[in-house]
DNA sequence: GGGCCTATGTTATAATACTCACAAAGGAGG
DNA sequence: CCTCCTTTGTGAGTATTATAACATAGGCCC
């Protein structure tokens, strides 16, 4: 098991198998090919392979991958064995529907608060989970031990709330907000800009139309 | 103006560049070089010089770049002369959050349209967009010449979603529910996993950890 | 228990994307 | 008007990632 240079591809391909595995263990499925796999989401059955690769040997030549040891390895490599506490800031639409979001739970990560400054959201619940000040997020992020925090507020905010966290003491921070935000080296930062996806959309149609 | 492969990563930058050019020109600064680009967006001037340089020459040598002209290329290179209409299928939570999002509109996507099955849903409004039954979804996309649908439904309805659109008529589709989809050749896909980018991020956590 | 068949794991090859260094071009100043 | 200075645009070299081909290993059947 080599720890060399992992690509980012490989790693959102990872998740995508992980997916789609648990689909087909829920459907009774035992023992799957790198094929099979492949056809299941879109790939080649050589990519399944390589990916695989760098983490170990799952499978069995002849035969194929156990679906639920695969699964278990891939969340194992993923580093979901364990459930991850996170914070979201914003309780605005975007931050209210993460904070909803099923697909976060299902996939261990469990949103303990949410931070907005709003006084007229703060001491709400939205679907349980309170919403405290922004001034507390030290404390709160210190007790639940959340390493991963989630900005979703407007623009301009973005880098002090980032700030904030990183204050606070988390780990990681995914950042829904427009915005080039900036965080020491050992901060975990990825951006998710909803725009940016239909941008990407509209270039590839313009392409493809002449 | 060379049109061979351009990289998709090339695509996210430029729209990462046009959001950063139009906040300086908000700010009254009309003139920038590729170095400054590069700080402000948390890149290297090289990179941004040849990310331009697929689509022509936009600069001045010795100078730099006019920020305004710059924009006005790239937001047309990206596509984003005209206004898109969108269409957003699902008006649960996430559905609703992204049909008021406000970053949409900002870059020319205009969502004139949600869809729902759920009739105590139906005939409401989100900020003014009207939620239509999933029925009307073609007589609505061709009526508004919808180019670009979105599909924020339970993962297990994705596909019949997806396949909807594309009866329909949409030309684009960008993807947030967790299941792979397929679509014919001619339509653009894009997913956005909101669960992947969160497992990155843990993936990142366990490698920097040892 | 030995040979055949199948799908893996791996190595080699190709394609793609990034980095660096430099020459060319425009503007400013004398 | 010529020279110097700055920053672009580009082309070569490097690194990374994906594709394809192949040898290996495990199971199954006779």
């Amino acid at each position: 098991m080599k720890t060399l240079k992992i690509p980012e591809a490989t790693i959102i391909r990872l998740s995508v198998y992980s997916r789609y595995l648990t689909q087909l263990d829920k459907n009774g499925i035992t023992t799957i090919s790198s094929g099979e796999i492949a056809d299941g989401v879109g790939g080649t059955p050589a990519q399944v392979r390589k990916d695989l690769a760098y983490f170990g040997e799952f499978g069995t030549r002849g035969v194929g991958y156990n679906v639920r040891d695969l699964n278990e390895q891939i969340i194992k490599i993923l580093g979901l064995s364990n459930k991850w506490n996170v914070v979201i800031v914003g309780a605005g639409n975007l931050g209210s529907a993460l904070t909803q979001y099923k697909g976060f739970l299902e996939r261990g990560f469990n949103v303990v608060a949410v931070f907005d400054n709003d006084i007229n959201k703060v001491g709400l619940r939205l679907s349980g989970i309170p919403i405290y000040p922004i001034a507390r997020a030290e404390e709160i992020v210190k007790q639940e031990r959340v390493q991963i925090g989630i900005i979703a507020v407007p623009a301009p905010y973005a880098q002090e709330v980032a700030d904030t966290l990183v204050q606070a003491g988390v780990k990681a921070i995914l950042n829904f907000a427009p915005r080039v935000i900036s965080v020491p080296d050992d901060v975990e930062l990825r951006n998710v800009d909803l725009a940016v996806n239909l941008e990407i959309l509209t270039f590839n149609l313009g392409m493809n139309k002449k």
